[in-house]
DNA sequence: AAATATTATTTGCATAAACGAATGTATGGA
DNA sequence: TCCATACATTCGTTTATGCAAATAATATTT
């Protein structure tokens, strides 16, 4: 069916199967990406560019605590970097790679937004 | 931060914010490929191109129920698509950006894997 | 040094999601 | 029609993960 995309197999060299690492550790990576808090602190980045902490908590509408643990969680993984300056906290995104997934993730939710919002995991799709 | 790259920031018209329903779908799609089982299945389909049930049940080691509601699911959202022959389904990527949301975290994960295994969202990054 | 502001860490809890097991449905062959 | 095969659905349980609240640490200001 990709005919024309054929740029190349993805996960070709990877082990398949539930219990394999390399499932374990895809399916983790886009964990970081599947919680509307962190989601909301990349978008923001995305758009700023960079950012103190005060601001993302504003934006996001979360507790500063919650943001601060997603914050690490982000930087830990690679996706954002942060910066200290005095008592303030920036934070950018670190990766453009990860500008690219979510710009992946704009073009498919373009065509099944309201597939995605009904079903996904629980329960009945 | 990104200034080769820049294509276009992702998210522009999306209103941003823990609670905004935007954010919540995205954050479900990201959920869809947030699976070590529903990763297998995508993985196994994305190489075979298409399958049947029972093939993807041996590949990923989950039980043949728990591979169908992953199916279902998979399929409610746009990302495989089903075919009936007799008394045998067979499956297939259906859009082309799930095969590049895959690679783009196999080339994601070439860099920091060590630490997305460690990290991530649970307890202590 | 004391007080304040800003960010980070820890804890207990409630919810959500994945799983196994049992069951249901439909198709094809005897 | 009756049985076997292949896939789908439902249910109760367990795990895991995001959250709020409380607390701690670090850095500026007075």
């Amino acid at each position: 069916m990709p005919e024309k995309t054929r740029e190349k197999v993805p996960l070709r060299e990877v082990r398949i199967g539930r219990d394999s690492p390399d499932m374990k550790v895809i399916a983790r990576l886009f964990d970081g990406f599947a919680d509307p808090t962190r989601m909301s602190i990349l978008a923001y980045l995305a758009r700023r560019g960079e950012a103190g902490v005060s601001e993302i908590v504003e934006a996001v509408g979360a507790t500063q605590p919650r943001v601060s643990v997603h914050l690490r969680c982000l930087a830990w993984c690679g996706y954002v970097r942060g910066r200290r300056e005095g008592r303030r906290a920036y934070y950018a995104i670190a990766d453009e790679r990860v500008l690219s997934m979510l710009r992946l993730a704009e073009e498919l939710l373009a065509d099944n937004r309201e597939h995605v919002e009904a079903c996904e995991v629980t329960g009945e799709c």
